[in-house]
RNA sequence: GGGGCUGUGGCGGAACUGGCAGACGCGCUGGAUUUAGGAUCCAGUUCCUUCGGGAGUGCAGGUUCAAUUCCUGUCAGCCCCA
């Protein structure tokens, strides 16, 4: 009997498509074309998880869609192949991180066939290739020569950078330096994760609470020249980039929030000496706010300057470049000790909410510009180097961490904002016992009490702007972007520092000339840690880390590129794979960009999505492409979860526990109200049953269960493997059953018997078509060259249109279920017209391209289905002869009547009225108004 | 603590712009067929019901002829950030 058997046909078709390269990209760009792109894998050890596919089958679906509109498509996939894992494991074993790299990515790109989906191979790109990183090499370099002029908002040559004449008369070395601070790429000292027992730097991920995650042992942050890039010059470029772009509203926010960007002032603290306080605030009334502080100020930024009259201390973070010489000698000890204790803390620790505050007195003062007080300044690790100016001005009275720091060390608290006259806590507010960060109006605050915040913030900056102590200042959370990773299997940066005669660094920098791209990454012995704080590729050979270019010696920079570098650029990669003259043809990027869908998790939507666009932008601003954002449309698959857990908990003796007594306490256990561990036990679907809103044991329905589907993970051993549901279903269902679980942007949790669900189906479609009967492979003798009769017409043009519709929308999950209604309407009909079954599989096939193509192959088509045009529906098929509808009396559904399709808005009313069933209702009521909505229904209301 | 998302049958979900709540699938129940079934086909399946009806989209209100959909409040879960 022959029967669907997916197995055997699937890898046939997979060869069949290889064979004739058929879904190779068209040479020439017809009249429409269409970018469709997945965000590329990791290709990690443990293969394809079911949430890839998730993605990929939607974006294949469209794929497939678009191209039997007639539309030109470039569907590509590759690899993000750089990263720690491979990394850890050549440390572990010797093996080279290209080979397991490779190993990995053959075993992605088989599953990846084995599922179907329509990429053009020939494409394929790995982030690892030299071929690749060349170009990423390249686009550094792009970045190291760029500038960013703030007036014009654009990047420019760094040739084109004015040169002040002061520095020009220094001469070549001096207008370099210049020059070097003011491009998109420079060199900084930043904080790294120093593990001084592991011998290595450690990447974020492998800290965990300051200790590495290997080993446990303490790690320490200490400051290493860094390759950084200047993203935040573009900020508001990225921000107003935003606007222009289809993507979901809620990753818009994200990377509005990330990039933070805020309006305030920066204000000078006067801490010089005391005496010449008088002079020095005379000079600046002549001279005006100045843009870089002199060592007379402590500089801060503020949102709020109109809390100035409360801001009763200050507070510089423990990096402070000032901190040396705020520090006075008796407090001396205490300060260095504090900033070698933060040192061993993460940002995340030290902002934490809830941890205990901590500081200590730097024995200095500054004067408060708005009112000429002392104010002690202290260092407290909860202000952070990176944000504003590494300094604040604290506000106790107005700052909820201000106020926990005062109350912790017993600073005085002045509040200055008056809360709204009903606010419950107005009396505590203004005796300084609670803090209060909204707005109000002004107290204590001079000539400026009685005024709203917002204009007391405008008073004062303008003030104290023409007194040249502060200024208007826009500042972004958004940070320069740390670009240098101290780890061996990444992209080299191609960057050369001349050494002298002893072999010092000169300071001097200098880019690897084009032609001499790629700098590959230099073979080593082993890839264990060489136990310095620099990076690996410093055990290199002389060979490789020492160049000689025009008569002068140079030592290789040996950091190398964070994993973001190659996924920030790949999508332009794919459009000219090959091209061993330039990153892209600028034809053929004005032919393909942008993206015109961009498919991947929400996981990136913030640091991948904002450093590509970055990218983008400048290569833009440098002419190399002709478009200002990557990607027009974004979706965000959702998670899948594992299958729905039905937990309880049993206390130490075994007896069950009720759900709702069981909380979790400090240490993240498991407790009942007592405080005694519970522990869990998974349970069957038959030891619970629905009661109420939640689930119980069968046995004893006082017993709370809860019932839950969790992230799939490996410790809790609910990963779905693709390989094993292609085995057992075949790839076509495993396809439809992610397209039909749901909205692609919906979590949903998964569920085996949802596979067979649609496969079924599947089989139900070959029965349709295949006499499941006979011996031999015939098709069913109900199919034959008779018309469609009315219904079947009009059951297909609906379905024609349902599944053109809901797949223009990316709704699968109900142009699915459509197909099955047709499927089941058509199952059951004794005649099949060849033609209907023609066309439905051409709607099928996007969906499950397997069976389309058997199945319309055994119908006796010629060529593969993929070149078939998307079938088209006929309006007039979809009418019907006559409709249903409601009415309603008093809302409530009462009667249906029929009635023509196209009845006017009087002979429905009529026909309503007529009515057998709706005339006894109204027998002895008075009709009070009536609705008529032609189509749809008549709603009666009555007294 | 802040932000976002989501609450609809036993389960996943559907419902266009406010217009018949529960499409489609799973599961379950009954029947047919079969040596057999994790196959196939048919019928049923929100709950309550005195079989007339009544209630129902987390909960409480509001707007409306009409609310899953709009508004206010509230609760719960999940995700992200701190």
């Amino acid at each position: 009997m022959p029967r669907y058997n997916p197995s055997e046909i699937e890898p046939r078709w997979q060869a069949y498509w290889d064979k004739h390269a058929t879904f190779r990209t068209p040479d020439q760009a017809g009249e429409k074309k269409r970018y469709i792109l997945d965000m590329f894998p990791y290709p990690s050890g443990d293969g394809l998880h079911v949430g890839h596919p998730e993605g990929y089958t939607a974006t294949d679906i469209v794929a497939r869609f678009s191209r039997a509109r007639g539309e030109t498509v470039l569907h590509p996939m590759g690899f993000d192949a750089f990263g720690l894992p491979a990394e850890e494991h050549a440390i572990k074993t010797g093996e080279h991180p290209r080979i397991q790299t490779q190993r990995n990515i053959d075993n992605f790109t088989r599953q990846l066939k084995m599922l179907g989906f329509s990429y053009d191979w020939d494409r394929m790109v790995s982030t690892t290739d030299e071929d690749y990183f060349r170009w990423t090499q390249w686009i550094f370099l792009v970045l190291y020569d760029t500038w960013f002029d703030a007036d014009a908002q654009k990047g420019r040559p760094i040739a084109d950078l004015p040169v002040p004449a002061e520095v020009e008369a220094q001469g070549a070395e001096a207008v370099g330096k210049y020059q070097d601070q003011h491009r998109l790429a420079y060199q900084d000292d930043a904080l790294v994760n120093w593990c001084p027992a592991l011998g290595t730097v450690l990447a974020n991920e492998e800290v965990q609470d300051g200790k590495s995650e290997r080993g446990g042992h303490p790690v320490k942050r200490i400051p290493l020249r860094q390759w950084m890039l200047r993203i935040t010059s573009y900020a508001e470029r990225l921000l107003d980039g935003l606007d222009d772009v289809d993507w979901p509203i809620g990753i818009k926010k994200l990377q509005r929030d990330w990039i933070g960007r805020s309006t305030g002032a920066e204000v000078d603290f006067y801490v010089g000496d005391e005496e010449a306080y008088g002079a020095w605030a005379e000079s600046r009334r002549t001279s005006g706010f100045c843009a870089e502080p002199d060592a007379s100020v402590l500089r801060v930024y503020t949102t709020r300057p109109d809390t100035l009259f409360g801001a009763t201390y200050m507070v510089v973070s423990p990096e402070h470049e000032m901190l040396d010489e705020l520090t006075t000698e008796v407090q001396g000890e205490a300060v260095r000790s504090y900033c070698e204790k933060a040192s061993f803390k993460s940002d995340r620790e030290r902002t934490d909410g809830d941890r205990v505050k901590t500081g200590v007195f730097t024995g200095s003062y500054a004067t408060n510009p708005i009112n000429g007080e002392k104010v002690p300044i202290w260092v407290a690790d909860y202000v952070l180097a990176g944000y504003g100016t590494g300094a604040i001005m604290a506000v106790p009275a107005h700052d909820e961490r201000d106020f926990e720091f005062a109350k912790q060390f017993d600073l005085k608290v002045v509040p200055v904002v008056d809360p709204p006259q009903d606010h419950p806590e107005r009396a505590a507010i203004m005796a300084g016992d609670v803090c209060f960060v909204a707005q109000g109006n002004a107290i204590n605050s001079g000539d400026f009490d009685g005024q709203k915040t917002n204009d007391v913030k405008a008073a004062v900056t303008a003030m104290l702007n023409r007194e040249g102590l502060a200024a208007e200042a826009v500042n972004y959370k958004l940070r320069d972007w740390l670009f240098s990773r101290q780890r061996f299997w990444g992209e080299p940066f191609p960057i050369l520092h001349e050494v002298d005669r002893e072999g010092n660094l000169t300071g001097v920098k200098r880019a690897v000339p084009e032609s001499q791209l790629p700098v590959r990454l230099p073979e080593l012995e082993d890839f264990k840690p060489h136990g310095r704080p620099e990076p690996p590729l410093a055990k290199a050979d002389d060979e490789w880390l020492y160049v000689t270019l025009d008569g002068k010696r140079y030592r290789r920079e040996t950091n190398t590129m964070p994993q973001w570098a190659g996924s920030c650029w790949y999508y332009l990669r794919y459009i000219d794979p090959k091209n061993d003259q330039a990153m892209i043809d600028p034809a053929l990027e004005k032919v393909w960009m942008p993206v015109d869908l961009y498919v991947g998790g929400a996981e990136h939507a913030v640091l991948h999505l904002l450093y590509s666009r970055f990218w983008h932008k400048v290569l833009y601003d440098r002419g190399h492409i002709s478009c200002p954002e990557p990607f027009g449309k974004l979706v965000n698959q959702g998670m899948i979860l594992g299958e729905v857990e039905f937990s309880g908990y049993v206390d130490e003796d075994g007896i069950a526990v009720s759900s709702h007594e069981v909380k979790r306490n400090a240490e993240g256990e498991r407790v009942r109200a007592n405080g005694d561990v519970v522990s869990s036990v998974t349970l069957t679907e038959e030891q619970v049953e629905k009661k109420g809103e939640g689930f119980v044991l069968k046995d004893n329905p006082a017993i709370r269960i809860d019932s839950r589907a969790f992230k799939m993970s490996k410790s809790r051993g609910n990963v779905v493997n693709p390989d094993e549901v292609v085995r057992e279903y075949g790839a076509d269902s495993l396809r439809l059953y992610e397209m039909f679980m749901g909205p692609l942007e919906a979590t949903k949790p998964w569920a085996m018997t949802g596979v067979g669900g649609v496969r079924n189906f599947l089989d139900r479609v070959w029965r349709m078509i295949v006499d499941p009967k006979a011996d031999e492979l015939v098709v069913s003798d109900a199919i034959g060259d008779q018309p469609c009769d009315a219904d079947q017409k009009r059951m297909l043009h609906a379905t024609i249109k349902k599944v053109t519709e809901d797949t223009e929308s990316l709704s699968f999950n109900t142009a699915i279920a459509r197909m099955m209604e047709f499927t089941n309407f058509f199952t059951r009909a004794k005649s099949r017209p060849k033609e209907a079954m023609q066309q439905f599989l051409i709607l099928l096939n996007p969906y499950a391209p397997h069976l389309a193509e058997e199945l319309w192959q055994i119908l006796g088509g010629e060529e593969s289905i993929a070149k078939q045009a998307w079938p088209a529906w006929e309006a007039e098929a979809l009418v019907e002869s006559s409709i249903e509808v409601p009415v309603q009396v008093n809302g409530k559904v009462k009667a249906k009547i029929r009635v023509a399709p196209d009845v006017s808005k009087d002979d429905l009313h009529k026909a309503a009225l007529s009515d057998a069933k709706v005339q006894a209702l109204l027998e002895g009521k008075t009709v009070v108004k009536e609705i008529v909505v032609p189509g749809r229904l008549v709603n009666l209301v009555v007294k």
